[in-house]
DNA sequence: GTGGTCTAGACCACA
DNA sequence: GTGGTCTAGACCACG
């Protein structure tokens, strides 16, 4: 697994993240073991900290729990993962158009942008 | 003039912003004086603190300069505006771009979002 | 009479210190009358205010007095504007100084930089 | 780390100053963690606020990042730093010799008072 | 623990 | 009146 994290960015939240992505794209199914807090650290350049941070986010959603001593499992009900992702864009979408409309963009220059830089 | 800011986000810069787009769109022009750092703060609901730090920034890029005891004044060369706002636009518009991929999406995923959330 | 201003700087005393000059070098002589606060502000594009006080300022270490309803005239003992003259250089020379060597720089280095930077 | 700070001139700018030296001088190197802004603010006697304001000055010219809770780091390119000290030096001893012109001044007696004073 | 942002209020020199 | 600087103290998210 590799881990690209944007050091620019908040590091917890990439992290839950990833780990969203990993089981609402079916690479990780439910009752799956995830990696340990310690491997994800390694692997990612972070502090052991900030992946159980991490865990303890998405447990509190309901994406993942843990069962003591053994690890972290992923939920039976592994479509939470997904709903748990597309309320992030969804979320993340309406900040940046509410953004773009306070800097004085119409809905079609927005779009037109997007498709510009998305060359880059 | 009416300033709207959105308290969930740092408010310094959506005060800069602002005043760019009013310096960008001719409302404010070359060699004009702005409102005082304490009108705005008082109009925007801010301390004068906040204030006098966005009208820094804005100096720090050149778009207005101060007089001592006089006032900010509307920067020269006043296309400086438009070029600080669509470097933020590109800007803020890459990085939503970047967050999207790594959550997975496609160039045409996210466009679907764009449109659907823009009617909400 | 040119009055060239540097506007980076506050302006009172750059005028108080020009009007110095004119009488530490004779152009003003002891007993002659300054040219009126109105006319100095003219010719020195500031406010009136500005260089009233620049004048106050003159009056209260000796190099100036006022008539009432007359004008401003040069003290007798012009001597006194070359003191104030000199003691400004001397104060201005080691603020620089001081500001030199807390960056760290010998009285050489600083001898060479002044040197060089005087061509340009 | 002895904090000597002259409380006559603005306290920000001469952090900033100092912690170039620092970075120039090679006593912090590419990478290095610096300081902590509260340390250094209780070092210097001064509040973190103003040490936060010279960080984020430092950080805007290159010579230093920050890591969101982790601290302030030293840029990996340390050159940034010696071309920031330079630029300083050579812009008020430009500011200096403007001074000393406008005062009716010549090289030859600058370099004169310069030799005078630094003896005292 | 760290940086980041903001509030509240003060003081100064300048115009 | 204006900008410029600083103090004191608070709250937040991040590591």
């Amino acid at each position: 697994m590799t881990w690209i994290l944007d050091k620019k960015r908040p590091l917890c939240p990439q992290i839950s993240e990833q780990l969203c992505i990993l089981i609402a794209s079916g690479q990780l199914k439910a009752g799956d073991r995830l990696m340990s807090v310690r491997d994800v650290a390694v692997a990612a350049s972070v502090t052991p900290n900030t992946v159980q941070k991490s865990f303890e986010q998405l447990e509190q959603t309901g994406v993942i729990y843990s069962k003591r001593g053994s690890g972290w499992y992923v939920s039976e009900n592994s479509e939470i993962a997904k709903t748990v992702l597309s309320g992030l864009i969804r979320e993340k979408t309406k900040a940046y158009l509410d953004d773009m409309r306070s800097l004085g963009l119409s809905i079609e220059q927005i779009l037109t942008n997007i498709k510009e830089y998305s060359y880059e």
